[in-house]
DNA sequence: GATGAATGAGGATTCATTCAT
DNA sequence: AATGAATGAATCCTCATTCAT
């Protein structure tokens, strides 16, 4: 009954095919649920998409509620590989991640319609990318780029900015130019001076990193046996 | 069947009580909405917590997207009529709207939960907020109040900004002071200088109106014959 | 794969493992049959209580009514040994069966509560149940122990009676004696005397033979590799 | 949209329907479970038998447990209806009672069926159905006719002789003379002399009132407006 | 108009069974 | 033999919608 060697990458085949179900069947669920929003994703289309059988979603997920779980766990995953920034100074960290992510609404908009219509759905999402929003606020406050009279206002103006800044883009309302527009006005919002807010947000973005995405595109490399 | 003596304000009995019913359905949906959501609202459900037969919901509405319409409509009028400002200062104005928005989230939550749960559901809701607010944006550049690389950059800032406190509000991360935080960072985003932001946030509101609410406390008296 | 020494028990170990995995999943099929009623057992759930994979079930078993088939003999068979009585008086015999039965589903409700699901499950049960006692009566009548009108009326009497019993003790609206109390007005209903159906229920009862059940208590030692 | 005079008889149209849709239900579920028993039984077959839609059950019953509750409600009804003896003699209460459930085995199979399936189902059943016999007992008891141990042992000593006699002239094995045989032995059980206990189950039945029964023949006459 | 019983399409969920490993 | 992932038929259940009263 022993296996050969363990290695770090050594798992049972069983539990490989059971990982690559999973991944199968919750990057359908993100595809779904950007298109349509999650309240009309019906399971059977999950697992269709999936190209799955109907009861087969059920050897991974209970309820959709629990896919939406799991698929926000992936979506947030995908955003701190994505979209992090790199700079030392916490303006141009802060910029830098707004203009990623309204910039990420034109290039995967599937990603970005996912991450809207789960947004509201749960304060997991929000939350988990808070966190490092908060980091920077804080360094910035310390070192007297900031200045704002509480955290959670400043959080409101970044975070609502935006996300607003994204729908804007994916409804064709507006086009790239728009990312640096947003962190601009959030910049200066957050107490930046309005001329040094403008020349950060000119400034290149660093190594335009790109991960998966869950849409139809660069999804589902079929398993290299 | 007699009608009484004709006044402007004249309409028929029935006339009246269609427009009663429809406006019981129309709150009914509105709390529903707010409490779980548009997509997990049975009609059924609307005409049982308006207090009326489930067929009933026909004689006014063919569809959910129907009620939707109406809802959002009835919503956006009680905006209207609850939040302007008057000022003549367009930077006031933005302040106070932004300001009455983030408290209505606390002295109504359900009327609060309403507007964020539709705000995401069709765009006829932003669009129409949007409208009053482009003319603030646009006097108060002319008159050198406010900076902005773009329309759709500011409105984004203030939108955004103004939902995700309200965000805040309804679930208990913040208190009544957010509305005055959140509304100068908008204004400093516009380009008011901080100091004078942080003054015109803490001018008293003007008149508090108070219209009716789709909240259970207000609503439904029950026809007394 | 090498065989030990020959003896009469010898088998091929494949062959005892094979028995063993059958005895695990029948015993776990009686505990479930027990616990929820057959209907409402599912197959999954057998292989889960015995503490194999899903498809072991069908090396062993084809449908549902194979199991209860292989589990209703195995409570039979059960039965015989643990519940028949010895002495040579048919109405001692029966006397001791009776009160056998029913303080058995005191001191073993798995096994009880398995019997009277599977009892009206299958003619088998009842049928293979009946065949002793049948014999003990047409004894019993040939000496002028009993009188009855017809052996079907008289098995009716005994069988029913017992088994009604058990389920009271079950239900904990009865406690052991009810055993001995059953046993007498099933005797008197034979044509036993009162006086003497009386003195035979309060005999001691002869070896209290105790053998496996299927009850948790004795079962599924986890083979240590 | 007041009625016309109110009378005992007065029902609103909607509630005679109701309640002729709710005992068409009833009814095709109490044939099916005597069919097929209660845990083989769809919902929509109870539907389909009942000559309604799938939904409609559920205008009516929320579980299969919710019918069954009822169907046994609606069964012990008839029973009390349909069974009980009037002497006054509590051993000819007993007989009569006895002779009766046997022999509607033999009338009403479909009947008899249904209250054995649902016999073991639920407690409600044996108790509803033990109230009366309970009172027989002490009445018997009393007047010197019985002597028995216990109670309880007297009631599963009928109780369970009557089931097991319905099933075996279910089955076939017995005809109607069952009936008397059965009540003759628990008679003598309880503590009736053998020749007064033969004569007892000889008395002709009183009146054999014929009621309603589940069986497709005499159900479901169409409203007679 | 209001009512609420009836409808049935559609989505959720279970589970017996197969089969590649 | 054992495993357990996958399957899809069958059932459960909801709910938008119709319609006779």
């Amino acid at each position: 009954m022993r296996k050969r060697a363990a290695t770090p990458a050594m798992t049972r085949p069983s539990t490989r095919v059971r990982e690559r179900t999973r991944a199968l069947l919750l990057d359908a669920a993100l595809r779904l649920f950007a298109r349509k929003g999650v309240g009309a994703t019906a399971i059977h289309e999950i697992a269709a998409e999936a190209g799955v059988a109907n009861g087969t979603f059920y050897n991974y997920f209970r309820t959709r509620e629990e896919v939406l779980e799991s698929a926000i766990v992936r979506l947030a995953d995908r955003l701190q590989h994505d979209i992090r920034g790199s700079s030392a100074d916490p303006a141009e960290r802060v910029a830098v991640g707004a203009r990623r992510f309204v910039l990420q609404a034109v290039r995967d908009p599937t990603w970005a319609a996912a991450l809207m219509r789960l947004w509201s759905s749960s304060a997991a999402l929000p939350a988990h990318t808070a966190a490092p929003v908060l980091a920077d606020l804080r360094a910035g406050r310390r070192r007297g780029r900031f200045a704002f009279p509480s955290e959670a206002a400043a959080l409101d103006l970044i975070g609502g900015a935006v996300l607003a800044g994204m729908r804007t883009v994916l409804e064709r309302r507006a086009a790239e130019e728009h990312a640096g527009h947003v962190a601009a006005l959030v910049l200066r919002g957050l107490g930046v001076a309005a001329a040094e807010a403008d020349e950060i947000v000119r400034r290149p973005l660093p190594h335009p990193s790109d991960g998966a995405s869950p849409s139809g595109r660069s999804a589902r490399p079929r398993a290299t046996a």
